[in-house]
DNA sequence: GACCAGGTCCTTG
DNA sequence: CAAGGACATGGT
């Protein structure tokens, strides 16, 4: 029964995955460099990707874009320019914690491709203010390592596809069933929050009808 | 006006 | 551990 039903799991995942990259084909996510990644990664939190973009804009015009401006930066500069986004006093602070990470453990961005996998994520998990999602999505869009990002459109996706498994584990079933590819993990996640996006609110999903993922 | 957005942390029961 | 709240602006 337990080995029955997480089969079927792992073949619901497959299947979302497979669907949705049919359906999608090739979408650009993120195609800015490691630094605005990360900055980005901290400002969607609960956040609309139209806003995060506006933000990101005031930030490249003022010089503030990167690590070591944050770092350097007055936090009032940030705050007012990534006051679009939400909850700005927090994401400044975290701003601040994830620089000064980078910066003062790390020695830098450059440095930190040199840390393996497990050695950074744990590291990004250490920061306070981000969470297991902002430091997958960091690792897998601004590292391109194969660390697939759960969020919430994900989980709701999961859920009403009929996948049975409680959100802590979602990551490794849709890691199980992909090839470990940086890749790979990068357009899945986009393919499902994009679809999401279309069909899934809180309140009803109708999206897994529609591409029968739930059959 | 109500409700939600590509979360995370803290407090309570 | 689960549930609820705080953080805050902008769009539907």
């Amino acid at each position: 029964m337990l080995v029955s039903s997480s089969a079927k799991n792992a073949a619901k995942a497959k299947k979302i995955a497979t669907l949705l990259k049919d359906r999608f084909g090739e979408i650009h996510w993120w195609p800015g460099d490691t630094d605005e990644v990360m900055i980005g990664a901290v400002l969607t939190q609960q956040t609309r990707w139209e806003n995060v973009k506006q933000a990101l804009s005031l930030l490249k015009e003022r010089g503030l874009c990167s690590m070591t401006a944050i770092y350097n930066a007055d936090s009032h500069d940030i705050e007012d320019a990534v006051r679009c986004t939400g909850f700005f006093r927090v994401k400044t602070k975290r701003l601040k914690s994830l620089a000064g990470f980078v910066i003062e453990t790390c020695g830098g961005v450059k440095e930190m491709a040199d840390i393996p996998t497990p050695a950074l994520r744990k590291g990004l998990l250490g920061i306070h203010g981000i969470g297991e999602e902002t430091a997958d999505s960091i690792l897998c869009y601004g590292f391109f390592r194969p660390s697939f990002v759960i969020d919430a459109y994900t989980a709701r996706i999961a859920g009403c596809a009929g996948i049975t498994v409680k959100k802590p584990d979602l990551k490794p079933l849709f890691e199980s069933v992909l090839p470990k590819d940086a890749n790979v993990y990068h357009q899945t996640h986009a393919h499902i929050v994009e679809y999401a996006k279309g069909w899934c609110t809180k309140k009803r999903c109708e999206g897994c009808r529609i591409l029968a993922l739930n059959e």
